[in-house]
DNA sequence: TCCCTATGTAACACTGTGCAACAGAATCAA
DNA sequence: TTGATTCTGTTGCACAGTGTTACATAGGGA
């Protein structure tokens, strides 16, 4: 198991100097950070398992910036504040924080609560770090990806463009799970250069779906598997069975 | 989008009783058990999507229970306890727990933190336990939720729009308890996000209803199962069994 | 009976989605 | 290189889903 990489948020330096410093005495690598722009950089720039976001970040909103990262990332996230109030706390959930963790704070409790984050989303692990497999089957149909190979229930090939089959893997990969657009969007650009969002603005994704759909469905006008989810985005409704090579 | 289903684990009947009843007025499917026996068989019998695993269980032990689902199972897991002393929520966070409230506990707020880990497992969640039941059959006519097609007593398909879809789940999982509006708005909204009041206010759930009872009504006009209790909301008036798939 | 309130519902407006048609980019064959 | 073919994003339009509004109607008490 992988060193877990964290993001110490804190606009106060001496706590976050102090904070970073517990965490790398135990185990972790604490990256620091102070604000919005940071937290974004250090994203772009590597793999980070979770962030300590505090709420009060000088002219900053920590919930701000958490709902924003939820939007575009499931980067787990705790966060940390002085603010006890129950609606406090309720506005942290409500924005997607994993956790919240009231200053002053016993720092084993805080370690635990780290591992207890961290181990769930090693347990539930999506999209990114997972292990490939090579075929997958489902309702009968069965795709190869070291082929590259679609074949329907009735043993016909299909051919995929390059484009669907990155758009069947997202779906493969997270059967049953509704993916937004903007989820869409960041798988299907594997580089993760370009703009996330130019994909998802338009209806580019729309098509391509509607294009998976012409080839795999039995009746495209009424998508069995491929399922929109109005107002969400598309769901794979259907089993998906992963074997290894 | 499904109905949450929760398993309410708790020794102390009242206790259970006013959760279960809560959780239900809020758009929940609550089941209530007493110990560890009572969890393994609801787990084993359908999807179970949370559980509020009470720490003091006469003379079982709730961080045990919880240890040991860990081993074998990745539903989360809320812990409830009148223990607030940090090693015992630590306790809690070692095992797995995905997160520990403290008792008394703000109704709200624990709302709010069943919804953040309900969004977080369904973020996330890939692993294919989401056994359901099925199949729902009333007054002749069977709901597939897995196929999301409704069919009428004389066999003839009918589509219904996701949110009619809603509406009926909801229903059916309050047979003949009579819901109100402010009820089933919350339950069209399980995200919790969107303010709950704006349904409820205006007549979007009358309509909504309006809707439902022109596909499975025999005559609309005279509504035979989802009847009008004036001055309260509405009833599913039929009984409802549901079948594992 | 009248009156007031709750409910039913048609009509409308707004938004999200499906998709055909088009155009530029990429790939391939010769 | 040229021309054909395939891939892929864009655009525009039709239509479906859903909430709102306005008005009709039903219930129930005085």
């Amino acid at each position: 198991m992988n060193i877990p990489r964290l993001l110490v948020v804190d606009d106060d330096a001496e706590l976050r100097q102090m904070l970073t410093q517990f965490l790398q005495q135990n185990g972790c690598i604490a990256l620091p950070a102070t604000n919005e722009a940071d937290i974004q950089k250090h994203l772009a720039a590597g793999r980070i398992d979770l962030i300590l976001l505090d709420v009060m970040l000088g002219d900053e909103n920590g919930v701000e910036i958490c709902a924003r990262l939820r939007e575009e990332q499931s980067v787990p996230i705790i966060m940390v504040s002085a603010l006890s109030a129950d609606s406090d706390r309720m506005a942290g959930y409500a924005v997607g924080a994993d956790d919240y963790i009231v200053k002053p704070f016993n720092t084993e409790l805080l370690l635990a609560r780290i591992r207890a984050v961290l181990a769930r989303a090693r347990r539930t692990s999506s999209l990114a770090h997972r292990r490939q497999k090579a075929i997958y089957q489902f309702a009968g149909w069965a795709y190869d990806s070291k082929r590259n190979e679609v074949v329907s229930p009735e043993g016909y090939q299909v051919s995929l463009s390059q484009r669907e089959t990155m758009l069947l893997q997202a779906f493969l990969a997270n059967a049953r799970i509704p993916l937004t657009r903007q989820e869409i969007a960041v798988a299907l650009d594997v580089t993760g250069e370009g703009d996330k969002t130019s994909d998802a603005e338009g209806r580019a994704i729309d098509v391509l779906v509607g294009r998976l759909r012409a080839k795999i469905e039995n009746d495209p006008k009424k998508p069995d598997m491929l399922r929109t989810e109005r107002g969400v985005g598309y769901v794979f409704a259907v089993d998906v069975v992963a074997e290894d090579d």
